[in-house]
DNA sequence: GTCCCTATACTCGGATAGCAAGTGTCCGAGTATAGGCGG
DNA sequence: CCGCCTATACTCGGACACTTGCTATCCGAGTATAGGGAC
C-alpha cells in the first residue's frame, strides 16, 4: 500500500480540527508532517478529486475538508489515494491451459476470487466503519496535551 | 497485491487433488495454468520455504502439498508469497515536524495505525477462515464436469 | 474618505524525471532413475 | 536371473536482466489580495 495513505489520513485529521472557514496550503501541511511538499500535493489533489477536501486558490488559499468529519470514512481516503482498485484481481487462469473449456462454460465467479473478495469486503467494511470523527476522538484521548498546544501555536504562527 | 498469489492458490488446489504420494513439477503446473514456468517456480519456492508444499528433486520429482488441505489456509499462502509484511506501515510521522515532542512522550500506538490494523486483522481473519479444503468444496460444486475430466486426462498424459 | 483598478504574489493542477520493487529469465547443484555390467 | 554400479537426465534452487508503477520534483494557469490612484 502506498505511503501516501498515511500522509493523507494525517492531513485530513489536521484539516478536521481547523477553525471553520480556514484553509491550510499544501506546503504547510507538508511542513507540519515533515514530508516532501511536492509529492504530498499529488495526494492532496487525489483527495480533492474525490471531494474529500476542497481546494481554494490564491493568497490565503489552501485546502479544507469538503464535508463534515463524521461523513468521511477511512475507506473514502484509502480509495481516493489508491485509486479504488481491488488488491486481488482474478485473471481467470482457470479458463486457460490444456484443461480449459470455451468461455461460455464458466458460469459463476471463480471460487478463489470469491474467497479473496470476501476477505477484501471484510477489510473495506472495517475501514468504512471508521470515520474521521472517530479518529479525532482517539486522538483527543491519546495525543499528549503538550503536542496539542504546540500544534495550536504553530497554526497561529503560520496563519498570521 | 502480487499476481503470484492467484497462481499460488490455483497451484495448491491442483496439488491438493493429486493422488497420494504423487508430485507435479513446476513446469507442468505452469503449463496447466498457462503462466511463465520460470516465474511460477519462484513463487513455488516461497511456498516450499513456508512448508505449504514439499519439493522432491530428481526424475519423477516435483511438488506436493506439505500438509493436509484442511490445514492450509488462504492466509498461509498469501503470507508465503507476499512475505507477510503488513500492507499499511505506520512511519510515525506524528513524531516529526514542528509540533512534535521527544520520542518518549508518545505512549501507545498511533490511533490511525490502530484503525488500519483493525481492518487488516479483519482481512487476515477472513483469509484464515478459508482452508484449501473449503476451496476444493467450492470447486467440486462449480467446476464444469467436462473440465474435471479434461484435467484428469491431462494428468494421465503428463504422468506417463 | 471611499471606491475602483491594477499589479502582485501566492495557490493549486498537471506534466515531467528517478528509483525501487515486482516481473520474467537463465543456468548450476543435487538426486532418483534407468540401463548396463558383472557375478 | 539377480544385484550393483555408473551415466543420465530431470528436478529444484538461487543468481541475473527488464519493466511497470510508486516516489519525487518542477513549472505554468488561475485567483484573491493589497496597494495605489482617482473621484
Amino acid at each position: 500500500m502506498s505511503e501516501g495513505v498515511e500522509w493523507a489520513i494525517h492531513c485530513c485529521t489536521l484539516l478536521a480540527v481547523l477553525p471553520e472557514g480556514e484553509t491550510l496550503p499544501a506546503a504547510r501541511l507538508a511542513e507540519f508532517h515533515a514530508v516532501p511538499p511536492a509529492y504530498l500535493a499529488k495526494h492532496l489533489q487525489a483527495l480533492a478529486r474525490a471531494g474529500i477536501v476542497e481546494s481554494v486558490s490564491g493568497p490565503r488559499g489552501g485546502y479544507r475538508l469538503g464535508r463534515p468529519a463524521a461523513a468521511v470514512t477511512l475507506l473514502d481516503v484509502v480509495d481516493a489515494v489508491e485509486g479504488g482498485e481491488a488488491p486481488f484481481r482474478c485473471t481467470e487462469i482457470r479458463q486457460r491451459g490444456p484443461a480449459s473449456l470455451p468461455r461460455r462454460e464458466y458460469r459463476g465467479r471463480c471460487g478463489i476470487a470469491r474467497a479473496m473478495d470476501r476477505a477484501e469486503q471484510a477489510w473495506r467494511q472495517a475501514l468504512a466503519e471508521q470515520t474521521l470523527d472517530d479518529i479525532l476522538g482517539d486522538l483527543a484521548r491519546d495525543v499528549p496535551p503538550a503536542a496539542a498546544l504546540k500544534t495550536v501555536a504553530w497554526f497561529q504562527e503560520v496563519r498570521r
